[in-house]
RNA sequence: GGUCCGUUCGUCUAGGGGUUAGGACAUCAGAUUUUCAUUCUGGUAACACGGGUUCGAUUCCCGUACGGACUACCA
């Protein structure tokens, strides 16, 4: 079988993430970039669980991480779901592939068997360290002294294996050798071969860890781009050496190492345990661990829409070269480039993501702004019909940066106010207030229509004909009819609220509110 | 400690040997608005430092500093 020359591959890419818990806002960024990839190459997007740690699987994450995937608009067209012809996509039911693997590397002197105990290791690094070595690892330098197939007699290896003693398989770096890694992101990235550590490729338990498991996988699956973190790029060069072992290099996939999210204050990458610390979501969607029982908050759930996250994060780390800041998700699969990815560690800060939100929660059409508003409202027991829940989002779509603020702010039109903002009262409400006040109440029956501008007119000829300035009592009419000193348009907010209640409201507020004095 | 990666306004970034170093978010001011918000206009604000190379470096090279990642039988 001739292998197929790299540049006439079709674009097979992989988001290859770890159950161990809820999909992370980077991985969501990682998965979003190769999803961008394979849809301006025509090309596959791969959904492939690495669950190789038997230790950290946690139930529900995959199910998690396949709906955030979903509710952000990532397409999975191959892998864990869809299904597909290079399956199964599930790790840990790929164990003999990695076994034949690992056998096969043994055959051919590029791995070996070890027989270390935890001990051992732990032994081994004190010794270097007070040695003062610059590293302690197991590998070119350190494998002889060790307990393994490179030392032991071929029998006693065979006797151990023979009788169940546990043990795992390592790589047998080659020394002495420059590794080059290609990174579309980076250049070149050289590092010594003597660098670089025997990482055990199959653990004792029988599951192959990351390194191995990962290019056998992308080989076979016939992946075209590695796209992932940066945390992986130390760890390139094993996977580099990997190729060469197994003489896959003529089909080896391009590497992209993204650059790292990192905390607002830029210390340290944003990590799972940032969850509700640092004052935003850093899960897509809620997550409820199963073990604690916490729930920490979702985008989705915080009121975020998924265009503006997706929006949000293919600009944090990437542009497009151009002033434009908005794009769908089409525009971005159009501008996309990997070779425009920046190299630096992105801050991730919030106040973009709601600006992006606002932008795009305000494209929304009044029907479906309204739809939020009758949600929330029926969460909180009340009822109202669509017409006036349009009229009200209508009014009050430029003041929201959440679906949830049009209940927030929206709240002041189905109940009546509770209490007064005394900040205004205490400084405005005086006789002449009260005087208007009562006139306007008694001048709205005859308003016709009973429309914002008409009741505006009222108004402003009613405080006229008492000697008072429109403006002297405004802010006091508005504390009346909406209990708050400050909202929508005033004119229009008592249209919606209809003649009769505004009446009403009026009437109550001077009933109740005694002159100071 | 070692290896690797990085460094343009507060943040995300454009740019690139000669520019008034551009945009966006945030922030500030003014205008509009009956309030607040919106909107509009304008402003403050950046090439980490030191050496080279060059007629000229923010841009290229080398150091230094600082930051980050990795350094597991985790991914």
């Amino acid at each position: 079988m001739h292998p197929i020359p790299l540049h006439m591959k079709k674009t097979r890419v992989r988001f290859a993430p770890s159950p161990t818990g809820a999909l992370h806002i980077g991985g969501l960024r990682t998965a979003l970039y190769n999803y961008l990839l394979a849809r301006q190459t025509g090309g596959t997007m791969i959904l492939r669980i690495e669950d190789t740690d038997q230790g950290r699987f946690v139930p529900g994450a995959e199910a998690y991480i396949a709906e955030a995937l979903q509710w952000a608009g990532i397409q999975i067209d191959e892998g864990v779901g869809p299904g597909g012809p290079f399956g199964p996509y599930r790790q840990s039911e790929r164990r003999s592939i990695y076994q034949e693997h690992a056998q096969q590397l043994i055959n051919q002197g590029h791995a070996y068997y070890a027989f270390d105990s935890e001990d051992d290791l732990e032994a081994m690094r004190q010794r270097l360290k007070a040695a003062g070595a610059d590293d302690q690892q197991y590998g070119v330098g350190t494998r002889l002294q060790m307990v393994n197939s490179l030392t032991l007699p071929p029998a006693e290896v065979a006797s151990r294996l023979a009788s169940g003693t546990p043990y795992v398989i390592r790589f047998k770096v080659p020394e002495n050798k420059s590794v080059v890694v290609q990174d579309l992101i980076r250049g070149e990235v050289v590092v010594s071969s003597n660098q670089v550590d025997d990482k055990v490729l199959m653990k004792s338990d029988g599951m192959p860890t990351y390194h191995l498991a990962n290019v056998v996988d992308d080989h076979l699956m016939q992946i075209s781009h590695v796209i992932r973190g940066e945390e992986w790029l130390p760890s390139a060069p094993i996977h580099v050496l990997l190729y060469e072992a197994f003489g896959w290099t003529e089909t080896m996939p391009r590497f992209a190492h993204l650059p790292l999210l990192l905390k607002p204050d830029g210390h340290g990458k944003l990590s799972k345990r940032d969850a509700d610390q640092l004052g935003f979501p850093i899960f897509p969607l809620n997550w409820k661990d199963p073990r604690t029982g916490e729930v920490a908050t979702g985008y989705r759930e915080a009121g975020y829409l998924p265009e503006a996250l997706i929006n949000f994060l293919a600009f944090l780390g990437w542009n497009p070269g151009t002033e434009q800041e908005i794009f769908s998700m089409q525009e971005l699969v159009k501008a996309f480039a990997i070779e425009r990815i920046g190299k630096a560690g992105t801050r991730f800060d919030i106040h973009k993501a709601q600006w992006f939100n606002q932008h795009y929660l305000r494209s929304k059409s009044t029907q479906e702004l309204s739809h939020w508003l009758l949600a929330d409202l029926k969460n909180a027991g009340t009822i109202v019909s669509e017409e006036i829940a349009q009229q009200i989002s209508d009014v009050l779509r430029d003041r929201i940066t959440f679906p949830s603020d049009l209940f927030k702010l929206g709240r002041f039109f189905i109940e009546r106010p509770l209490e007064y903002d005394q900040q205004v009262f205490s400084k405005k409400w005086n006789k002449d207030a009260v005087a208007v006040l009562s006139a306007f109440a008694d001048s709205l029956p005859s308003v016709n229509p009973y429309t914002a501008e008409p009741i505006k007119a009222t108004f402003e000829q009613t405080a006229a004909n008492l000697g008072v300035k429109p403006g002297q009592v405004l802010q006091v009419l508005r504390v009346s009819v909406t209990g708050q000193a400050s909202g929508p348009d005033l004119m229009k907010s008592m249209e919606i609220l209809g003649r009769d209640e505004t009446i009403e409201r009026i009437r109550t507020c001077i009933r109740s509110t005694p002159l100071p004095g």
